[in-house]
DNA sequence: ATTAAACGACTACGCATGTAAACACTGGAT
DNA sequence: ATCCAGTGTTTACATGCGTAGTCGTTTAAT
């Protein structure tokens, strides 16, 4: 049950599963140019984040230090797990399938998956 | 660019993937026991389908016909995508593999997907 | 003809989200 | 001692969503 994490606040989570932790504006800096958000917003998303404990702080004289108090992989593997549950039943194969359909699989890709699943064999 | 559908408007989508078309008391019919929830709210999410054009209308008498005019393949192979794209950078091999370590993939699913990757090379 | 049931349309309302402005405080520069 | 730039806090506001009540109309039954 780890806290719903909406689309924007995910791009702060990135930066900070990136590097941490990071005071507000540094988290900004990394942010601001490339999504076009301003201070202002890079705050807010912090402090939702922070209030939904997904985040930790920690005082730094007069400002915060923001580090993630939830695994990247973790958070993926939950997400990846209600995304198949919802669209595909839970079966991972019809979500190949329809990637496969779409053309988003390449030569390299499938190479890829079929190394992986000889690992899980193993 | 297919609108977005939510949640609980997928709900009904599927129903009317299934079956269509049907009427807003024939699709209430088939999901108002399993979720809970009231007609009025059935119709509702209808109409709001309908208002994004991803469900089709049609007058039948003081009744309408809803029928859905986005393919169910299509819907899902772009919400994949976009799943996908956000979450794990467009790579599908990193998703399998976070499916893998949550013990999600059965022997029976990764008999399945190297099937299906054998058909694509071929 | 009257009434009750069924139906679509309109309205509601609280919470989440994206996006940010306004405000108050503080520490360093002058 | 004063002032400004930087910082967190509070407030805002439109849109989407989940969930549904109400209203006006129409049709089937009596």
């Amino acid at each position: 049950m780890v806290e719903r994490i909406s689309d924007a606040e995910h791009e702060i989570m990135e930066v900070l599963w990136t590097q941490s932790p990071l005071t507000a504006t540094e988290v900004a800096d990394r942010v601001v140019e490339s999504k076009g958000w301003s201070l202002q917003t890079v705050k807010t998303l912090l402090s939702r984040l922070a209030a939904k404990a997904v985040l930790g702080t920690q005082r730094d004289g007069r400002k915060f230090l923001y580090t993630p108090l939830v695994e990247r992989d973790a958070y993926l593997a939950g997400v990846s797990r209600k995304f198949v549950d919802r669209l595909f039943g839970g079966k991972v194969t019809p979500l190949v399938a329809h990637l496969a359909d779409a053309d988003e699989l390449s030569d390299e890709d499938i190479r890829e998956i079929e190394e992986l699943l000889r690992e899980l064999k193993a």
